[in-house]
RNA sequence: CGGGGCGUGGCGCAGCCUGGUAGCGUAUCUGAAUGGGGUUCAGAGGGUCGGAGGUUCAAAUCCUCUCGCCCCGACCA
């Protein structure tokens, strides 16, 4: 493509409203721009990109075996309403009537649409295991769109859906998905890591997060480098300490007056204690329902482990007026002792003994509390965040932390839409069972996005690649100069006849110009046509990645690009 | 939705407090020179100051409402 054509509007500014590197960057290159909120047009640059990773999670869903389709955007309520979700979903479903009135909804996600289609086609287990996938347009209607294509609300994905007889033939279904990804980020040239993860709205039975490293990433991660557990940190497990050896404790109970002292650091400076001697009552709304987490006052309660254990729908922090029925007292004086809901202890809580808490009546703490002598608890469970002391789960060595993008999440969804929507297949015996679900989720702008995050520099993107729009431009220094124009035009001819993607810079502008928009956009390979070299019948490639020049005859340098190019291309066997 | 901030030529900003009819940088167009890391000079075009209402002789500036966008929390590919 000869840049003089191209649309491809560069910025030199970083754009004021643009937080996280990738957004700038693809900003500035002219990959996409904002239509509003949350709501991007990718330009041909861009798009060439999408297509390009899009093309590499093709090729990897086919060869794990799955079938590509393609569904459609406006889905109807009723199957929103058999699965449940309608009411479940909450507003990121973004929901509508067409002019028959009838409730319809943009697809978030399409499990109940495959589901649809599977149950009516699918009748025995003779067409069993299916996966079936389609990269298409999904709608959330994000609170709060951010960080460019990264979070926004319309956006591209690949959504794969397995559908098997029974239990294990999922988990093989799985196991193939869990593969194709590690293969697909690793062709991206990603440093990702999949890491256990909660199954949100979603649901199912447990679930994969593949989260490629980065600061400015959004979700925590804990991993371990001695034995692989990776998790994100919603989902940490936290194991349950031994049971101590003797009864430790058993001093009188004292209550001590506390004025206005509510926090655990104005309890621990009151009295003279540590958090750790201290137990935080927090109520919660579940559901509509009190129930009171226990946890040590050196912890933070992790909600969705709480919300896990429960099995509600919904858990906030209780309002006051909840507070004051269960406890008979304000925020802050709040303990297990006499509480009128079920009460939950984190495992922390085992073996402790004569600890802090609040005296449920205003102003007042109490001294001395043990667990099993003054109250009961209904369970202990793992309720808390992890932390960095903690040891890894699974081998008990240290655990590492990092931030993460989610570019790909897989579950094992089990039955929980099979069983909703009823569908069922004929076994050998004739009998009627429900198929066992997976569902598998790539972020294609969200990947692409990730990828600029971890591959740029000062001057710009720097693409691998198995990504790059184009993967070789060829720059005359000045194009006033009819044997620099010439040579130029013949390299890029020739690169073109051999297979490589390149960009003849054309472009009537200065050398230092088409050099800076050339290293923004990111192209692996650039090819400097000057007269000093020229006059040696030579001309300069360079790697953009490197920084590397290397000076070769013109016929050399068509032969570097094209192996170069080849090379990088490399699919893993 | 709660909290914070911002809307002024394409982009980045100043002007607003203390009303007097819009400016800087950059980009764009024309011409000339230049030609290996965002070159230089000369000239030109482009803004109902987010929108509506109000106060005033006079509003980008003050007041009210409204819309949009960004950032911090609950969501997730």
């Amino acid at each position: 493509m000869r840049y003089s054509e191209m649309f491809l509007p560069t910025v030199r500014e970083v754009p004021s409203d643009a937080e996280v590197i990738s957004h700038q960057l693809m900003i500035r290159s002219g990959m996409i721009r904002k239509l509003t909120s949350g709501v991007y047009t990718y330009l041909p640059l861009g798009y060439r990109v999408i297509r390009k990773f899009e093309q590499i999670v093709r090729e990897e869903m086919n060869r794990a075996g799955a079938q590509e389709v393609f569904m459609p955007t406006v889905q109807p309520a009723e199957l929103w309403q058999e699965s449940g979700r309608w009411i479940h979903y909450g507003k990121e479903l973004l929901r509508f009537r067409d002019r028959h009135d009838r409730e319809c909804c943009l697809g978030p996600t399409h499990e109940e649409v495959i589901t649809d289609l599977v149950r009516n086609e699918i009748k025995t287990y003779r067409q069993l295991p299916r996966n079936l996938y389609q990269i298409q347009t999904k709608f959330r209607d994000e609170i709060r769109p951010r960080f460019g294509v990264m979070r926004c609300r319309e956006f591209g994905m690949k959504d794969a859906y397995s559908f098997d007889v029974d239990s294990d033939g999922a988990d093989l279904s799985y196991q193939k998905m869990f593969d194709a990804y590690n293969r697909i980020f690793s062709r991206c040239g990603l440093k990702f890591r999949p890491v256990e993860a909660d199954t949100g709205s979603i649901g199912g039975s447990f679930s994969h997060e593949f989260l490629v490293v980065a600061d400015t990433g959004e979700d925590g991660m804990v991993y371990c480098e001695a034995c692989n557990y990776g998790a994100n940190l919603e989902k940490a497990e936290i194991v349950r300490p031994p049971e101590p050896a003797g009864s430790a404790g058993g001093k009188a109970v004292a209550e001590v007056h506390t004025p206005d002292v509510r926090t655990i650091e104005e309890v621990c400076a009151f009295l003279g204690v540590t958090p750790r001697e201290v137990v935080k009552t927090l109520i919660y709304s579940a559901d509509g329902n009190a129930v009171a987490v226990l946890i040590r006052g050196d912890h933070e309660v992790n909600e969705i482990k709480v919300k896990n254990l429960l099995g509600c729908d919904s858990l906030e922090m209780a309002m006051e007026d909840m507070i004051l029925d269960v406890a008979k007292s304000p925020r802050g004086f709040v303990g297990a002792v006499g509480i009128r809901c079920p009460v939950y202890a984190d495992y922390s809580l085992i073996g402790m003994a004569d600890f802090v808490m609040g005296a449920n009546k205003e102003d007042y703490h109490i001294r001395n509390v043990n667990l099993g002598r003054d109250f009961t608890v209904k369970a202990f469970a793992d309720l808390r965040a992890i932390r960095a002391e903690d040891p890894c789960p699974r081998c008990g060595k240290v655990l590492h932390f990092a931030r993460g993008i989610e570019v790909g999440h897989v579950f094992k969804l089990g039955t929980k839409y099979s069983k909703a929507m009823r569908a069922v297949y004929l076994d050998r015996s004739g009998k009627e069972q429900l198929m066992v679900m997976g569902c598998y989720g790539i972020g294609i702008g969200r990947t692409v996005a990730a990828t600029i995050e971890q591959n740029n520099d000062a001057s710009g993107i720097v693409w691998p690649m198995q990504l790059a729009p184009y993967q070789a431009i060829v720059t005359p220094v000045n194009v006033n100069d009819a044997a620099l124009a010439e040579a130029a035009e013949k390299l890029y001819a020739a690169l073109n006849a051999r297979g490589v993607e390149a960009i003849l810079d054309d472009r009537d502008e200065r050398a230092g110009v088409k050099f800076m928009d050339a290293d923004l956009v990111g192209i692996p390979l650039r090819v400097t046509v000057g007269p000093k070299r020229l006059a040696e019948g030579k001309v300069e490639v360079r790697i953009r990645r490197t920084g590397e020049v290397h000076v070769l005859a013109l016929a050399e340098a068509e032969e570097f690009v094209v192996r170069t190019v080849r090379e990088g291309m490399k699919v893993p066997g």
